[in-house]
DNA sequence: ATATAAACAGACCAGTTGGTATGTCAAATA
DNA sequence: TATTTGACATACCAACTGGTCTGTTTATAT
């Protein structure tokens, strides 16, 4: 904001929209807060973005995306157990989680709740992120079965969705009931489940 | 709609209203849509409610908490295997949707992931529908491990919570994956979490 | 140095939206 | 039958909201 530049201010415009639509959602999300958060006029705004539609697609695509990407797909893909690095992940989540920020949810599951029926542009990219996502996951069972870590039976597709739906609603009940004790309780059966996925062997060293 | 009936009208007045706030959010419902779909006008609406939020309070009290007493509390209660009948109550709700709605979700999910976080009044409502939720499958599983068709290790508080959101995350996910292949594999693993709270005697007759 | 285009600023606008004020009609009540 | 009250109908409005249009400033290429 100091000099010109473009791509800071794309940015900017993208933080701020996030945020009001993390906790106000996108059609409660208005523009003109947007301007207030970054100080921009209607002109900046509307000379990176052509409408408040295309604001919210790049914030799928460029944030909530990258965001998934570095934070599940990446650990996931260097993982040796899966199942340890979810619960890492899912543990160093919370750990950066204050009352407030549960209250708030996750801005993708929000997003998908909210737009996916009134919008297929938002549901296509709301849905490549889950796949993204559960595909990782799948994956990383996959691999975790060949070393044997991961036990036979378990079908890596199909347990990654349901892994991938329980978190989403774990943090959505959380977020509606307010409660970080509910939020660890179904945490504590989360990971119980988690670590029921791996070989009868490795039980020992993972608890 | 035919002679003057305000209990009618006003319950069609919520009708319209869920149907609306099912597809678009609650801050995307329109009261002239309402008017639209019911016939009626402002008159009449503004009659029977003070706003366009004691429209929204009046779904969550006497239509969605009504829906799960009946569709949950109700079946829960009466049941000696609450396992079963919670597999039962799944798939009697799995065959009664179809594919388009299943792209619009729980209600209650979503008013709870749109306005828990920018609205009070809302959440605590839709939290009481929660805890009534929770506290009726809690209960069940406590009676089934009185009688021995439940695991003794199973903690009925956690687990109730667990089972609740993962079901919410279950249908949400499918909802933006707009994906009944995908709503079914994630079920499929829910039931099997289910029996795995089972007494090892008792499985033999559940599968 | 100057032309050119990108990066903004700011006023303005048309459509939308929740809500209100006033009037009318039917049914219960006396 | 007269009257009062609840159940609507209709016109209207003020505030909001996404978006546009025109103008100005800054960087960059020539």
């Amino acid at each position: 904001m100091v000099s010109r530049n473009p791509n800071q201010t794309r940015r900017a415009i993208l933080d701020a929209a996030l945020e009001e639509i993390h906790l106000r959602g996108f059609q409660g999300m208005r523009v003109e807060h947007i301007l207030q958060r970054t100080g921009l006029t209607k002109g900046a705004l509307y000379h990176h973005f052509t409408n408040k539609m295309s604001i919210g697609y790049a914030i799928v695509d460029e944030i909530l995306g990258q965001d998934v990407m570095e934070r599940w797909v990446g650990p996931l893909s260097d993982s040796s157990n899966p199942v340890l690095t979810i619960i890492e992940i899912c543990e160093k989540e919370r750990a950066g989680r204050t009352a407030e920020e549960i209250e708030k949810g996750c801005p993708i599951n929000n997003l998908s709740q909210e737009m996916s029926p009134i919008d297929e542009g938002f549901r296509e990219r709301l849905e490549q992120v889950y796949r993204q996502w559960t595909s990782a996951i799948a994956e990383a069972l996959s691999r975790g079965q060949k070393t044997g870590v991961i036990r036979a039976d378990v079908e890596p597709a199909k347990i990654a969705k349901f892994l991938l739906a329980s978190l989403q609603g774990i943090i959505g009940v959380a977020k509606c009931c307010k409660s970080e004790q509910m939020l660890d309780d179904m945490a504590d059966c989360m990971r119980s489940y988690l670590l029921q996925l791996l070989n009868a062997d490795s039980v020992q060293r993972a608890v």
